[in-house]
DNA sequence: CTGAAAGCGCTTACAG
DNA sequence: CTGAAAGCGCTTACAG
């Protein structure tokens, strides 16, 4: 794998000249005849020098570090990075934590260890993180996205996650739903479950009613079914609010399973807005956040951070209620109730 | 952005030590007691010198080159190669093509820069590409992924695009379909749509029957609306094959919006076998390419050949046919014939 | 435009 | 364990 490099003295022997020349056909600098170019550049050809077209010293890079690519919402932060890290001439390096924070330690260790210009990253939990921490005490520009809870002095990009999915459960309240459930992934997986899960309590509270127990799932990105028969059992929730778009297409495919047609028996909200929830049928009901262009605000303040521009900040992106077709007014008989479903329930 | 770095004899001036000690520090390599070890480390801590944990020099990297991360195929592919190259301490460095061969040579000719390890690539088209005969002229150890028509020598790893679209378009032929329309990404962007389109005239003309033009479509990944009067006026399809399952559901929210139901009125395959496919209603009638695997494959492939463990080959992975909803017996009136149809095309 | 030579940053046997 | 010194790969004023 490693084969011993050439040199410039190689190159030089084989060219016919000296190092020097060598040396200012690679890096570029320095007057050097067309014909002297050409016999350096076959020579280093020849030899498998490094001797790329233009700059051959790698690029600096921006590192990047989500939770999974598979997750549209991060695909398209990390596609507006790489947008704007080419805009000025820089590589991107990716890392996955796969919501583990094991690897999300191990994954930014190797993203340091590059160098980087800087960092961007969305971690489990800012406030329990160690890669976090780790990345602090480098003093590396840095900036989290979609995280909640960074300390002042870190740059950090996101929407409000709490106040967007109050937004959402008070549109179901105001619908006439009484029980809504709310599902997310485990929070210590996901701050921005927690805090989404916080917006739904708002709202619940703001009319006087008790918030139910939050349920969390265990998600890589291969959602799976999410088994809500117990749940259904316990509080015959007419809504589901879930937290992210993904989920919440698997919800309704476990719900139809369970005999439930939505919104007609019971309502469904998502939250991301990727993509496909806009042309899904029915159409999702969803917060949109700007995902390409979050990323696109993290480069450029990681960037200004690392040339002494600007200082690191805060900053909220603004997000936008999706109206879609998964939510309709609460039905009078909570769904709980539909022979299909308890009937399923009797069974261990 | 560039502050002079220190050097190892600053670190070493601070720390009251020679340049020796620090570079044994520095590399790992040698004896140097506990007491220097933190006196250099912090020497070099305050003047900024580079100095990580663990193997302070870049780990080698995997360059990759997908046309879009915000379509899931190439983001699991992606998560794939990261998962296999970080097995191997190797990190990725990525980029973008938008399905656009300017941008696919100057991100590959910056890939290149990097001096990979070795590199992956989806290209528009081998054929045509110059950004893949630059790799090819710099004998790097590469390959392909989801490409077809690629030279010998060349690593490739793919499904048989053309075999799995004539599946597809056998099933609809079986269901009593004769006029099959195909929708697809612009060819000269993609070499798959152009050879899944020839599988659709395979199963077409295997029947006697004769393959319709195909409609290709300019996508990035913002999939946008698909007009599809203009091709239903003239040709009146019962069924359509279109190259990706992210413009299949595009095409089946255009088509709900001119008021034909699927599969009731028109049936419509998808290609790819995203996990959305498999939760949307109606569920996707699909091609499930193992995609993440796939990156796997490639990476290991890629590895092998640096490592010269194994010489360049194409794979071919197995595609399934993913049954779903959205496709039905031919209907006796061709969709075209309906009154909503018809009307609409008047207007200019 | 080119080379000999000085120099820079780093590493590494060689002493002690 | 540590340093002085030699050395390596590369770059860059300095002559010509």
């Amino acid at each position: 794998m490693e084969r011993p490099t050439a040199t410039t003295r190689d190159v030089a022997a084989r060219a016919g000249c000296s190092t020097a020349t060598v040396s200012r056909v690679v890096t570029g600098h320095g007057p050097v005849s067309a014909e002297m170019q050409k016999r350096v550049v076959d020579a280093a050809l020849d030899l498998g020098f490094p001797l790329q077209q233009a700059g051959n010293r790698r690029r600096p890079v921006l590192g990047v570090l989500v939770p999974s690519l598979t997750n549209p919402v991060f695909a398209g932060a990390v596609a507006g990075i790489e947008q704007r890290a080419r805009a000025s001439e820089l590589s991107i390096i990716i890392g996955q934590s796969n919501y583990d924070t094991a690897q999300e330690l191990s994954v930014a260790t190797a993203l340091i260890a590059e160098r980087p210009v800087g960092l961007i990253m969305t971690v489990c939990d800012p406030l329990t993180s160690e890669a976090f921490t780790r990345v602090q005490r480098q003093e590396l520009p840095a900036a989290t996205i979609y995280n909640e809870d960074v300390p002042e002095g870190f740059g950090a990009v996101s929407v409000d996650n709490r106040a967007a999915m109050r937004r959402l459960t008070e549109e179901l309240l105001s619908l006439g739903h009484r029980s809504i459930l709310f599902v997310g992934g485990r929070f210590s997986s996901s701050d921005r479950a927690a805090h989404r899960y916080r917006g739904y309590c708002d709202a619940v509270e703001a009319v006087g009613g008790r918030p139910l127990q939050p349920m969390q799932v265990d998600f890589i990105d291969a959602v799976q079914d999410v088994d809500l028969t117990g749940a259904f059992a316990a509080h015959g929730p007419t809504a589901v609010v879930v937290s992210n778009d993904m989920l919440a297409v698997t919800v309704i495919a476990s719900l139809r399973r369970m005999g439930l047609s939505v919104p007609q028996d019971v309502s469904v909200t998502g939250f991301d807005g990727i993509d496909l929830a806009r042309h899904v049928f029915p159409r999702l009901t969803t917060i949109t956040q700007p995902s390409r262009a979050m990323g696109v605000l993290a480069a450029s303040l990681v960037l200004d951070v690392a040339a002494g521009r600007r200082r690191p900040q805060h900053i909220r992106a603004d997000f936008t209620f999706a109206s879609g077709e998964t939510i309709g007014p609460a039905p009078c008989r909570p769904a709980a109730a539909s022979s299909t479903f308890t009937t399923g329930n009797r069974n261990p």
